[in-house]
RNA sequence: GGACCCGUAGUGUAGCGGCCUAACACGCCGGCCUGUCACGCCGGAGAUCGCGGGUUCGAACCCCGUCGGGUCCGCCA
């Protein structure tokens, strides 16, 4: 009998409860306990002059404190009319107690077990089984756990085989930090973690087996963020003799199925908008844009030259351009209110917001002292500007006008409150460039935007020596309410094709076969087409649970450190550990400048 | 590696040069209470204001450093 079950069906029934205290309330002879557990809340009732035996559970009830374990046995009856409790699944009924056991008694915890107490996330997480007592946590992942359920089943169902890959594997040059663990039989020599499965989905493409899936752990080294932690949670898929519509339609289903199992959401658009990673950052400024709301990002284009204004002209003679936003109704915005927008802007490295206020009175902007009012309404057409918005402009290069705009615009979002927190947003971008370029300790060489193994549309091989910048790839990002929640894409299966991308991102040819000779080679064993994705399962519950944070659905996280505030890891280990692994610890040096600090106070 | 925010009883907050002998709520301890449900009432304990240094007649409050947590950039799909 759980806590969360009894009902007035159960009016009569012995019953035997246990739980935690959640609340007790003494009014001396009667005293009230809801005893909680995972399923629900049921009020426990203690009156002394009952029974003989009800005077003795009322005495151990009087001792009984908050997250106390108890077992009572009882009867279940009716409330009195007028007394139930509406918000109670079980707020028709309480539990007559007759007898209580205290199972264990609680230290006073550090902070309350309640939805609306909320402690420092360090405290959180040094008593994170306490905090998952809380009602929301609790429910987050037992929510995780529906969603991953769901998701296994919904592979199973289509023919999916999910299939372990190894956590102890190779280290890679691509991609971010390997994790590393020490070989004992092989003195100086190291296993990786694995960052993804992705070279072995691929290997079980070769080896034929089709469809398959995993709920795969990952883990990178790299610092961490509110949506990034060093270990997560793919669901790692991978399809043999499959083009992008059928990768796409298998996960655009299992998310629509998935969203409306587990949530009361609405899903903005079915089937989900596909935009181009060029159209989403003209509109957008980000390869993952919130579509839950408007305000798409407008480049004035040759408008800006328009009049005399120095901000405008320099951006655009420069190679960059001016580009802007538009505010519903923030004409009205005060100094300070554009002040402190100015400042965001600067802070994400705009140089200003230009400011066009369209007031009743007519339009107020430092660009009227620059241009006549027939170009500056041209402007304001462009900008689809009415009475009352408020439209802000940056002109800079194109990366910095997209990452202050990008930003400005959900901010903006939020103030105005055009979001609606029950709308789920979904969309594809597709038709990412292959390769991008990056700078490297004053080199630029070549980047594979997702992964050297993505593959290119049909015919452009030839491109990747003429112009490989311009080469697009088969490649396929799913994105719900701005946060890149997947991506994937078609693979290449020839191994002259994945050499010479190899070689593109500049490893040598040495480099190419001790690195991935192996992957080569087993494209040369009949390699059938094949592509797939990978889905950020944390990212994916994060955002059904409408949390802020993934550590909000992740049983066990780490904070911003990396550390473990539970477990307390890292933690050194034992000479004689190391001394099995053939390692000697080596310690950064204390840095001159931190001692003269020291010393000069 | 960098920028910003936070750090005051167990928890969450207020106080932001002298009205502080540091306040409030919840929790904790004691007492009262037979219908509460974030019960109510009365009383009590509990804080060297993260730590170190400085400025000042005087610092929780200002300055510098440092530690811890968070958000972000870099990094990372």
């Amino acid at each position: 009998m759980t806590c969360g079950e009894l009902t007035a069906a159960n009016i009569g029934e012995s019953v035997i409860l246990t739980g935690w205290v959640g609340h007790r309330r003494d009014h001396g002879k009667l005293i009230f306990i809801d005893l909680r557990d995972r399923y629900g809340l049921t009020q426990v009732v203690i009156d002394p002059e009952r029974s003989p035996e009800s005077a003795e559970a009322h005495a151990i009830a009087n001792e009984a404190r908050l997250e106390y374990v108890l077992r009572v046995e009882g009867v279940v009856v009716r409330r009195l009319p007028g007394k139930e409790n509406p918000a109670l699944s079980t707020g028709e009924i309480e539990v007559e107690a007759q007898h209580i056991d205290i199972l264990n008694p609680a230290k006073t915890t550090p902070f309350l077990i309640a939805d609306h107490v909320t402690a420092e996330e360090a405290t959180r997480l040094r008593y994170r089984y306490l905090d998952l007592r809380r009602d929301t946590m609790r429910k987050n992942i037992v929510l995780r756990h529906r969603a991953v359920k769901f998701i296994r089943d919904y592979m199973d169902e289509r023919g999916f085989v999910e299939v372990e890959t190894p956590i102890l594997t190779k280290s890679t040059p691509e991609g971010a930090r390997d994790y590393l663990v020490p070989s004992r039989t092989y003195p100086g020599e190291f296993y990786a973690l694995p960052q993804a499965p992705q070279q072995f989905k691929q290997l079980l493409m070769v080896a034929g087996l089709d469809r398959y899936f995993q709920i795969a752990r990952c883990f990178r080294d790299e610092d961490l963020r509110s949506d990034r932690q060093p270990e997560f949670t793919q669901l790692d898929v991978e399809m043999s003799f499959v083009d992008e519509q059928d990768v796409m339609g298998l996960i655009e289903g299992m998310l629509i199925d998935l969203i409306h199992a587990t949530t009361t959401k609405r899903i903005k658009q079915i089937p989900f908008p596909h935009i181009s990673y060029d159209e989403a950052m003209r509109s957008y400024g980000i390869d993952r844009p919130d579509m839950r709301f408007g305000m798409l990002l407008v480049e004035l284009g040759d408008l800006a030259r328009l009049g005399t204004f120095k901000v405008f002209h320099d951006a655009i003679d420069n190679g960059g351009m001016v580009k802007g936003i538009r505010a519903p109704g923030l004409a009205s915005s005060t100094r300070k209110e554009l002040d402190a927008l100015t400042e965001f802007a600067k802070s994400l490295g705009a140089k200003g917001l230009v400011t066009l206020a369209l007031t009743p009175e007519g339009p107020r902007s430092p660009l009227a002292r620059f241009m006549s009012e027939d170009e500056l309404r041209q402007i304001i057409t462009k900008m689809g500007g009415e009475t009352g918005d408020l439209i802000l402009f940056v002109a800079d290069s194109a990366k910095v006008c997209n990452d202050v705009l990008w930003r400005l615009r959900i901010k903006l979002a939020e103030q105005l409150k055009l979001i609606d927190p029950d709308e789920m947003s979904l969309c594809w971008v597709v038709d990412f460039p292959l390769l991008e370029e990056i700078e490297e300790n004053g080199v630029t060489r070549y980047h594979a935007t997702h992964n050297p193994f993505s593959g290119m549309q049909p015919g452009q091989e030839a491109m990747l020596e003429s112009e490989p910048l311009k080469v697009i790839a088969r490649q396929y990002d799913i994105v719900c309410n701005g946060y890149e929640i997947g991506g994937g894409s078609i693979r290449i299966n020839k191994a002259d094709l994945q050499r010479q991308i190899f070689r593109l991102l500049g490893l040598s040819e040495e480099q190419i076969d001790e690195q991935f000779g192996h992957m080569l080679e087993a494209f040369e064993y009949g390699a059938p087409p094949h592509g797939g994705i990978a889905l950020g399962i944390d990212r994916l519950v994060m955002l059904l649970a409408d949390g802020e944070t993934i550590r909000d659905v992740t049983a066990f996280p780490k904070m911003q450190t990396g550390q473990d505030a539970l477990m307390r890891a890292p933690s050194p280990v034992t000479e004689e550990q190391l001394r099995e692994l053939s390692l000697a610890i080596r310690l950064p040096e204390k840095t001159e400048q931190t001692e003269q600090k020291k010393a000069g106070g």
